[in-house]
This record gives C-alpha cells, sequence and structure tokens, in this order.
DNA sequence: GATGAATGAGTGTTCATTCAT
DNA sequence: GATGAATGAACACTCATTCAT
C-alpha cells in the first residue's frame, strides 16, 4: 500500500522482474484452473515453459515468496479495477453500493485472478497449518468493517447491525456469487442486485418502518 | 437424501460398517484440524489407530470415495440437527430464518464436522480438477433457490430479487460467518442477526416502502 | 544401556526387523565407504538392493531416525566386543589399559562399523546445525573421565592431571589411529603401546620421581 | 610449504588476489559456522556478499580448489603463528612441549581457522570418496614423526615408542581438545597439561626407571 | 573480465495405491 | 477377509557448474 511497492529493498534486473512476472501469471493461471491444492511447481513450469522446477525456486524464496507474489500481483490488479470506481461513489451507502457492484464486476474482466486469489485466501497454509494470506492481509474485511461503523456514526446505516457481522456477510455473498459464477445472469446485474441487497439491508430504520428485529 | 443411505448396494457386516464409522470420524477430525490439503491416508490411520494406510484403500474405493462418505455422514449430523428446527417454522419467512439460525447454531453444537464440510467443498478436487463435491451435490442451494422462489409466488417475499442469486448469497454469508467465528459474540444471536439481515433483504415492498430499486 | 534395548515401544514383525537390519548394514558400509557428507539414500538403497528411497523413509522416520539406529547398532557391536575384556581387566590401570587396547583391536575386527561411526560423529548435524550424535550420547568421555577420577581417589593414577582432559587426550588418540590405520603395525602391538603411552602419563608420582609439572 | 606459496604460476592482478581473498575468509567462517558439510557456495556467497554464486566458480576452478586456498589460508596462519614459538623452544623436548602449546593456543587466537581446518580435514571428500586434503598434505604427522625419531637418535626421548603412532596420538589427542574446547579450562593451562602428558609420555627410561613395558 | 541467469541432477520425504500372504 | 510391506511417482528445494552477454 506504499507508494512505490515495487522499490523494495532488492534491486531487481529488468530480466529479473520478467522472469518473476511471467511465473506469476503462470501460478495465477495454474492455481485459477486446477485449484491451489493440485497446483505443483511443475505444473508452473510446464506452463510457463520454463525447463525445470529449479527456475522456480530459483527466483522466489519458496512456495510461500511465490504465493505472496501471486496474492500481491492479484490486489494491484483488484485494487486498480475497483479503487476508482469506488472514489467515484457518493456516501457511505453509495460506497457500499460501488465496493460491491466492482467487486462482483471485476469477476467480468479478471475472472482467473479471482478465482486464483480466493483458492490462495482457502487453501494456502503453511508448514504450521496457519494461512499463509491471511483475510486481514488483504484488509477487506477490516475495511468494510471501518466502513459499516463509520456509515452507522453518520447516520446513513441503521444502527441494528453489528459492523464486524455485515461485513462478514457481505464479504461471504460476494466470493459466493465469485465461485459459482452464476449461469444465465450478466455480471452488472448481478452486482447491482446484490448491492441492492444489502443497501435493503443496512437501511435505517426511518426508512425502513418495521424492522422486525432491533437489537 | 435417500431415506436410508447407509443401507446402500453392497450389504455390509457389522464390523465393517464399524470400521467405515471409525474411519470416516477419525477423517472429520483431521481434516478439520489440519485442513483438506494437508490430511493424508497415513494421518488418518494413525487417528483411528490403525497400523497402515492399506486398511483405508481396503475399506474404502479411493480418496473420493472416503470423501464422499466424509460428506454423507456430516450431512446426514447436520441435516438430524436442522430439519426439526425448520420443519417447526412458520410460513416461508420464518423457515428462512429458521433455516439461517439453525445453520449457524449448528456450527456451536458440531464444529469440527462443519469445518470438515467447508474444506471439502473448498478443496477436493479429483484429478480432472473438478470438485470432489459440488455444493449442488449437497442441494443447499437448489433446495434454498426453490424455497425462495416458491415464497416470492406466495407473497411472502418481495418479487425483486433473483432467487439462485439470493441462495448463493445467503449461503456464502452463513459460510463467511462459520469460518470465521466471530470472537465476541455468541452463535445464537450471531444467527439471529444474519437471519435480521436477510430478512429486511427479502421483504416485499408494501412492508419496505421506499425500496431504491426493483429490477 | 537398559537390559533389553530392542524390547522398545512399537513391537515390529519379524520381517520388518529383518529390512530394517538390511538398510543399517547397508547404511553403515555406504558410510564406511565414501562419508557420511556423500552418503545419501539413494546410495543404501542401491547397495540394499531396494528399487526406491521410499522404502527406506518407510522403515525410518528420516535420516536422523537412521542415523541413531545406525549409531545403536555400531554400538551394540562394539559394546560386546569391548565389554568382556574390560571386565576381566584388574584395577584402575588395568582397565584403562583393557579400554584402549580393545578399542584399537575392535578396528581390526569392525573396521567398517568404526569408520562409520567416527564419520557421524564428525558429521551428522541436524537442520538446527547440532550434531545428530554428540559423544556424551555414547557416554565415552563421559565415562573415561569418571574412571579417571575414580582412579586418582584410589591413587591408581597420578592427581596432577586433569580427568577431563586427559580423557579427551586419550580418545583423540585412539580416534587418530583408528582412522589413520598405521600400515605396517599390527592391531594388537598398536593398541599395547597406545595403552603403554597414557600408562606413563597417568602413572603416580611416586613411581614417577622427576615430574616435570605438577599443577 | 615453499617459501612463497601464495605466488604460483598464474600471475594474479591485485583485485583478483583481493576478491580470491574475500571468498576465502568468507568459506572459512561459513565452514566454521555451519560445518562443511552445510556449506554451499551459495552461503559463502551471501556471508561474502556477493550476488550470485557464478563468481565462486569465476575465481575458482572448482569445490576443490576453494577447498584447497582455504586449507592454504589457514596453514599460513597457522605456520606464522605457530613457527617462532617452535623455533624459540630449546631441544627436542623443548620443541615438541611448544608445538603442542602453540597449537592449543592457536585455538584461542584463531578459533574460526581451526575449526574450519578440521571440518575440511574430517569431511572433504572428492567425487570418488578420498579425502580432498589429506593430513599429510598439510604434513602434520609427517613433521612430527620425524621430529619424535630424530629425538630418540639423540637421546631426548625414550626408544620403546613407535614415532609415528605416537605422532598420531599426539595429533589426535590436540584435535580432540581444540574440537571439544573443554569449558572451565584456560587454552594456556590446557595446553601446558597436554605437552606435560606426552613430556611424560615419551621421557626415557632413565628418568622413568620402572617402565611397564618396552617393546 | 565479470556477472546474472539458467541448468538439471540430486536431496529427503510424502503420497495413495497395490499386492502377496 | 484382512494386513503389513512395498511401490514409484510426485513433492519442494538445493546444489555446483556453465554460459551468453
Amino acid at each position: 500500500m506504499s507508494a512505490k511497492p515495487e522499490r523494495q529493498r532488492p534491486e531487481r534486473t529488468f530480466i529479473e522482474s520478467a522472469r518473476r512476472a511471467q511465473i506469476v501469471t503462470a501460478a495465477i493461471e495454474t492455481i485459477a484452473e486446477v485449484g491451489y491444492t493440485k497446483t505443483s511447481f511443475a505444473k508452473i513450469a510446464k506452463r510457463a515453459r520454463l525447463s525445470s522446477t529449479g527456475m522456480i525456486s530459483y527466483h522466489f524464496a519458496g512456495k510461500e515468496d511465490l504465493v505472496g507474489a501471486v496474492t500481491e500481483e492479484v490486489m494491484r490488479v483488484a485494487t486498480e479495477f475497483m479503487q476508482p470506481r469506488i472514489r467515484a461513489a457518493q456516501g457511505y451507502t453509495g460506497m457500499l453500493r460501488a465496493y460491491i457492484e466492482a467487486n462482483v464486476e471485476l469477476l467480468a474482466h479478471h475472472p482467473v485472478h479471482l478465482r486464483a486469489l480466493l483458492e490462495i485466501l482457502n487453501n494456502a497454509r503453511n508448514a504450521a497449518g496457519e494461512p499463509v494470506v491471511d483475510a486481514t492481509t488483504i484488509s477487506r474485511i477490516g475495511l468494510l468493517t471501518a466502513h459499516l461503523r463509520d456509515g452507522q456514526r453518520a447516520g446513513e446505516f441503521a444502527g441494528f447491525f453489528d459492523p464486524g457481522l455485515m461485513a462478514t456477510a457481505v464479504s461471504g455473498a460476494i466470493d459466493a456469487v465469485i465461485t459459482s459464477r452464476p449461469p444465465g445472469l450478466d455480471p452488472a446485474a448481478c452486482g447491482r442486485e446484490l448491492a441492492d441487497t444489502f443497501a435493503r439491508a443496512t437501511r435505517p430504520c426511518s426508512e425502513n418502518p418495521d424492522d422486525p428485529k432491533d437489537t
């Protein structure tokens, strides 16, 4: 999230950066196609037309390092796509809608990247059994929770829901839609309807007179 | 989903059924603990106090067969827990609420089973890379979709949402809540709030006068 | 050092014990021939006429486990050879002589075993860089030190040397002789002369009137 | 052992000599720290702050060549330290004492160099499995043997021991002391006591009236 | 001359499955 | 029918060395 994330400590040669990018691309495609579990260095090397798996180990410190690079790349693409859309929206409600719509629309533009990311989030574990990339690293639920809480304080969202739980629900619903790739529905309509759903669920009481419960 | 799923084609001796159950139990615990990816016959055999992995291969046709048996068992437990709660509910809205609440509550009673199931749904792939157990196999989204559509026709749910998409969203939200095990919230309250959320989202226009969109 | 060291927890099948012994034998020969560093599972498997290295991993928990088994076996052979000779000796001086002579003579009877043991002691390290089998495990220097100290108290050895340092010197001298396999000297004479050397070095002042230093 | 061992056949540029020295130093430190077995070009390059292992291969014909250079350097340091001390001693007995003491004292001044040398002597093997640097190459035992024999002829040492065997014993004892780094004993006292030990062991009969054996 | 990139054989280990007993 | 033994492909990763630039 720093201004120049690519200017990290080890200065990389042009050719090395190119190789790394090539490997990362092959890794993304492989993970999206066969799933994280069945992805091996051998398959990635084959897709990247590399002669050996040793090549990947040469450019990346290990499997975790490669997974980290893949995550970074996907997040870069996703952020580049979503951020302008979210920034253009007005108000807390508008931004929530923009976030949901942009996220679903992202599926239409970068389905492979998104599937790879979900595979990593769900499956990648290190030797200790802990997630290699946990959800907080990519800061989805955290940011969403903060946004919902701020919107509640500003009075744009209803006060009767727990922000953390709602953020989890929103994320889960989006991921499920992404994973299931609902056939017959175009992504734009899909995103709009999902945004509608959570707009109704978070609307304040005043606009929602007979709310069934307020905890 | 047949009435007696365990009395399938090959009639099993008592001792064989016991062995299979023992292995399935060990598999569920192992998958829940270390994740599907890191689960191997060796670890299952160790937990089941079997001396060799050959034993598992003897009782199950292969990894897919074992995963299928695990899924069946988890679904049996889940159905046994949820069905009475859902049947006791009144109307489409009440049943939807009961379904969501029962599902979250199930986490409190059978966390190991649920985690194992989610691991399998997310990770288990056959040699061709296709999911071994897809979501439709366990008929969650399908049944939910049908329920939502029927409720729409009966006028209990609003008509402006797509049943399939809403079913996907509901399932995804529940799974996310289950996976994240929100700290500081007790399961009952969690389930109630999640049910509230989708109650608001599916309520008809009449009770929800100024709905922002109706596609 | 327990009475029945082979009656450990896991009861092994006859055939498994045979395989383990076969592998241990091949490992000893390989280590003695090419050195610990150049010994790999592949070479051991080849010598043992096993089809794959996986076989070794099947019978031993890992490289460390195999090295431990090799050490145990060599120590078993060495103890079996040396113990009766040492027990037959009289007095502290006699036992020290017997120990040295038996150790050198052991080289003539089991040169391969001894070379393998020395290779392991000098080279085998675990991932953390620590010796897999340290000298104290096989309790050579520890026992020797105690023997020298007791002999000093009993007045059989001179009091002017440090028992630990002398034990180290004795062990080092023996190992050097073993490693260099002095050509042209028969082992029996070799052992006798080495024992003479340390007999002179440890003899009390009374028999050694003009000792140059007494710290 | 030539007068100017570093001025060998190929005349090297200043910068090349510097690079070689830098690599040799890094190699010594690495071998001493992690052991010869776990030392690789990669680790040496890292310590020498070189960007690639190719650099090492460029300056040295191979691993054996590097090990040779390391040995030369350590021997240079050791000789520089020990030679004046030995030359200053009087008589065969005095020189033997000086040699032993200087060798142990060397450990206090250059522990890293010494550990590296012992690692190489014990572990370094070429492809054929033969030692890359054998003990005779560094001429320790050879020179010592000659010294002992000359001292015997001169009557300073007893005649009843075999010079080669005694030289081996002396070297082995010193190496064992060096390797074990006896805690709680300061190096000077250590060296003195070890020298005492072999002084007693090599003293002629006349000063040692009741010698137990004379072969 | 010097270097970063690449190589491919080799490391120990795990895996699901098969088979003779 | 049941089981311990064996298989061999696959795994991530390291190695010393080579080579085009």
